[in-house]
RNA sequence: GGGCGAAUAGCUCAGAUGGUAGAGCGCUUCCUUUACACGGAAGAAGUCACGGGUUCAAGUCCUGUUUCGCCCA
């Protein structure tokens, strides 16, 4: 066994341990093994992503179940994988080609596509490696990315079984049109924003000259669209003025006025100008009340033809234009500045268009009612629980799912149109080459015959025509995602690893997609496998900067956590982050840079690069107080290690035993007995915690026994018994628990347990060749004892008591000095003697006399009541009598008022009636005890003079 | 406008089922003692946002208010 070194290293370490685990296969997960099984399919991150904390944060929690449930004999599935993300990685290659001056156009479709997967072979292998670094035991062997062959199977089926089942149709809506992605986003891909804006209200004249209604709009361009006026028709202001006409401005267009009970007698003027086809409520209303919908604005935000002179303007120098005109001729009856939420594309932020489109949709309603059931009934559970409160709020008003994006980069729509048949319903493109090129814009898609196939028909089956094409359009991310959870087992093959590891155990995300993601894998799952796609539903906190601000790539506050893995390890990384997770808290993780090259420190590096923002150098180091925490945590338990090994190196070999089990049953020292049952206690509260997904509690229960029980006391108490008699049986106890604890924390620290586990020698070890197929501890509740607890207190008491004398009379560390207990009664004296020794030894006392009653003591004393007794330091003229005076004087203060509230309370006739036996007989002993160590104090007073 | 969450030590956060508030960092004092200075010992520090209520007893339960964050419309 190889010297430990002084300091623990990470590096080194974590890439050694972690080949190592991967070259022996263990996180590959098997089918037909026969064990029960654990499975997680990963939240695939996009394949333009880079890792930032909120991933280190979500997939580590994932980790950490995944290996305490491998350890604890299951078979264990962490598939992991990365989406395709549709407009997020068409827009990041589009980026790259405008630097060439390209456009996708230039390239065309075919060309465009291979320049993207290109782009995804170089780049999107990034996040997954670095997960490496994080130790995360996911099974490689199956990663799946959503757009890889068997995947596209999958969604083609998924996509032709929803349309066949006539789930799936085709419509013209008013849907959010993002025009710099250039595609339809579905209503929650969009994000509300507060905007300065303003609120303008324009006369509209009736037809017959006699007044006007004054309708008020944030969007005036968009009444050139207008093709009517709504008022509620249990408004009485407007009820005789219903089925009249008015003129539109500028438009001289003339519409009539409607009553719709869409139009809110309270809001503005009570009358609403009416757009079908540029807003979602007024194509509703236009529907209903047989309004024409008139296209103003193109997918370009340029305005259409339709808008008259305004042709061919942007539409907001059209609105600054019409603005004018309005005010010129009298119909602009006021502006008011008006700070309002306008709809963003979540992805670009360019301001929303509601546009007439034709798009591919899901009808919602008939497949979320299952969907909600299942979290109604528990079958699916959310973790913590208000979530699912949230989400059956959206499944049970749910609205229809626009699927069609008009982006190149996903799974293209398996709909497909003959050119022959609808030859005459086709607007061709006027096209120099051979092949006629469609110009979808131009042709209403809903009007063709469509064949939906699985595979592309040869030829078509009206006709025999071979002049087949394919609809242009690609599906929404999500439409793919939401298989995850089967699609990546093999689905729609019926394959052993998905009758084994699906329905998967837990699914754990962020809750921010919730009803992006979520709520439509259960939908699927349920259609199609007719089970549930996971059993429970972990949403972890938000990671954010010390401002509070969310940890974001495009917000330039992502931090990389291969930057803190650099300076202080994976294991502190993941260990802090697990600590730090509460259930309802959003977390904070501040973290600074500082330039080596030029001194700056800030909060973050340049986006993707790691670059110092000012100077550009990469030679940054990070720092985090938190994760410097965990480091450290990292080096305690690294050196505790260390002196245990050499501890048993001293004596040549390693304990040979027989059954540790046993012997932990026959241990006797106090410490023993004490370090065993505590170690139980928090087997029992780790795996009680790691049940409920409350990580942040194992970490702290692992925290605490290691930090303030095995290194403080433990390790400190059987210092002397290991150079005594008893050496043999403290080597045991001290390396069997060690052992014991590695297992216990190995998901949270995987490499550093691995070092020292190996470490150890092999017959204090479970037969196993790694830790991580090790077996998870598991409470003994026979080794639980009480009464060692108990004593023990009182000896921590009694130690902690004298250092505190030590230090109020400023007795040097290493002098060692004569003290009293007068204890408290024979009892009290039994476990004082019997312990004399770790006392001396911890508190550095010459000599630890115990007696019963008070006799001769030196005046000059210190002392202190610990609940066996009281203590006595003598000081003789050492002792600084004033300061010992004002000492004893403030403690008897905090007594007596102490004593009073206890007193007060048992006054009260209605608390010794009403409140529970036990609290009423502490009261009571408390005013003993208080009484007795005011009395105390008193003659110590007295006697100091 | 509706919903959810948060407000506890200087900072960041823990505090099941109500019974006199805890940790880490920071701070003060002491210590390089043979696992660890990435350490040890001791200590100071809190009207638990605010107002009502329930209760013998409220950081904890109910209710209202304020501030902040997030979601939905």
């Amino acid at each position: 066994m190889a010297e430990l070194e002084k300091a623990y290293d990470p590096r080194g370490v974590e890439e050694k341990w972690y080949r190592h685990w991967m070259d022996a296969g263990y996180f590959h997960a098997r089918t037909g093994s026969g064990k029960p099984t654990f499975s997680i399919t990963i939240p695939p991150p996009n394949v333009t992503g880079s890792l930032h904390l909120g991933h280190a944060l979500c997939y580590t929690l994932q980790d950490v179940l995944t290996r305490w449930k491998r350890m604890q004999g299951f078979e264990t599935l962490c598939l992991p994988g990365t989406d395709h993300a549709g407009i997020a990685t068409q827009n990041a290659v589009e980026r790259e080609l405008a630097r060439e001056g390209l456009s996708r156009h230039d390239l065309g479709r075919e060309k465009f596509l291979e320049r993207v997967w290109a782009w995804k072979e170089k780049y999107g292998g990034t996040i997954l490696e670095q997960f490496k670094r994080m130790g995360y035991s996911f099974d490689w062997e199956r990663t799946r990315f959503t757009l890889d062959e068997g995947y596209h199977k999958a969604v083609v089926e998924h996509f032709v079984r929803l349309y066949d089942d006539g789930h799936i149709y085709r419509g013209e809506r008013v849907i959010n049109w993002c025009p710099r992605c250039a595609t339809a986003i579905s209503d929650i891909e969009i994000e509300y924003e507060e905007q300065d804006g303003q609120l303008f209200q324009i006369d509209y004249p009736f037809e017959d000259g006699n007044g006007h209604v004054t309708v008020a709009t944030t969007r005036p361009e968009t009444m050139l669209g207008d093709t009517g006026v709504a008022v509620n028709p249990s408004d009485k202001r407007y009820t005789n003025v219903v089925g009249k006409n008015v003129i539109l401005p500028v438009m001289g267009r003339r519409i009539p006025i409607v009553a719709d009970e869409y139009a809110d007698p309270e809001f503005g003027t009570g009358a609403v100008k009416v757009t079908p086809a540029h807003d979602p409520n007024d194509f509703e209303i236009g529907r209903r009340q047989n309004l024409p919908a008139i296209t103003v604005i193109g997918t370009d935000a340029v305005m259409t033809e339709n808008a008259g002179k305004y042709a061919g303007k942007d539409r907001y120098e059209a609105r600054a234009e019409l603005v004018e005109e309005l005010k010129a001729l009298g119909a602009l009856r006021s502006v008011e500045t008006l700070r309002h939420s306008v709809n963003t594309c979540a992805r670009c932020h360019t301001v929303i268009e509601p546009l007439l489109l034709e798009q591919w949709f899901v009808s919602m309603p008939p497949l979320a009612k299952p969907a909600a059931d299942v979290v109604r009934e528990e079958k699916v559970k959310f973790f913590p629980a208000r979530f699912s409160k949230l989400y059956l709020e959206w499944m049970d008003n749910i609205r229809d799912w626009c699927i069609s994006r008009q982006l190149w980069w996903g799974h293209r729509i398996p709909a497909y149109y003959c050119l022959d048949c609808n030859s005459d319903k086709i607007t061709f493109k006027t096209s120099t080459g051979s092949e006629p090129e469609i110009d979808w814009g131009k042709t209403k898609v809903s009007d063709l015959d469509v064949i939906v196939a699985r595979e592309k028909p040869e030829t078509c089956p009206m006709c025999s025509g071979s002049r087949v094409v394919q609809d242009p359009d690609v599906l929404d991310t999500w439409f793919s995602s939401a298989l995850w959870t089967f699609a990546t087992m093999g689905w729609p093959e019926k394959t052993p690893l998905l009758k084994e590891f699906h329905p998967t155990s837990v699914l754990t995300t962020g809750r921010d997609i919730i009803y992006l993601w979520v709520a439509r894998m259960i939908v699927s799952s349920l259609y199609f496998l007719d089970e549930i796609p996971f059993h429970d539903v972990y949403i972890y906190a938000t990671v954010q900067n010390q401002e509070g601000q969310r940890m974001s790539k495009s917000l330039g506050t992502g931090v990389d956590p291969l930057e803190l893995i650099d300076q202080y390890g994976a294991d502190a990384l993941r260990f802090s982050m697990i600590e730090q997770t509460g259930k309802s808290q959003d977390m904070r993780f501040p973290v600074t840079f500082e330039c080596n090259n030029c001194g700056t420190v800030n909060q973050s590096l340049t986006p993707y690069k790691g670059e110092c923002r000012k100077c550009g150098s990469t030679d940054v180091t990070a720092h985090s107080s938190r994760v410097e925490q965990s480091r450290n945590f990292a080096n305690k338990i690294w050196n505790a290690a260390r002196f245990v090994l050499m501890n048993l190196k001293a004596e040549g070999e390693a304990e040979k035993d027989q059954g540790s089990e046993a012997r932990e049953r026959r241990l006797e020292a106090l410490e023993d007995r004490w370090i065993v049952s505590r170690l139980n206690r928090t087997i029992e509260a780790v795996n009680g915690y790691l049940s409920s997904y409350d990580l942040d509690m194992a970490a702290r229960a692992l925290h605490e026994f290691i930090w303030s029980e095995y290194c403080d006391w433990y390790l400190e108490l059987v210092k002397t018994r290991l150079k005594g008699e008893d050496a043999d049986t403290a080597r045991f106890v001290l390396v069997s628990v060690l052992e014991k604890t590695l297992r216990l924390l190995h998901p949270m620290m995987p490499h550093l347990t691995e070092e020292i586990w190996q470490a150890l020698p092999l017959d204090v070890r479970p037969d196993a060749s790694s830790i991580m197929i090790a077996a998870f501890p598991e409470s003994d509740s026979s080794l639980l004892d009480e009464s060692a607890e108990t004593e023990m207190a009182a000896l921590q008491e009694i130690i902690t008591r004298i250092r505190n004398l030590r230090a109020e009379g400023n007795i040097p560390p290493g002098k060692r000095v004569n003290l009293t207990l007068v204890a408290q009664n024979a009892e009290c004296a039994e476990l004082a003697r019997r312990n004399a020794e770790a006392a001396i030894s911890l508190a550095r006392l010459q000599s630890f006399d115990v007696v019963l009653s008070e006799q001769n003591t030196d005046q000059k004393a210190l002392s202190a009541q610990v609940a066996a007794g009281a203590l006595f330091m003598p000081l003789g003229d050492a002792a600084d009598i004033e300061k010992e005076t004002l000492r004893l004087e403030k403690e008897r203060e905090t007594l007596r008022s102490d004593l009073d509230k206890a007193q007060a309370k048992l006054n009260n006739p209605t608390f010794v009636d009403k409140a529970p036996a036990e609290v009423v007989e502490k009261q009571r002993r408390n005013i003993e005890e208080f009484t007795a160590r005011i009395a105390e104090i008193d003659e110590r007073l007295r006697l100091l003079g």
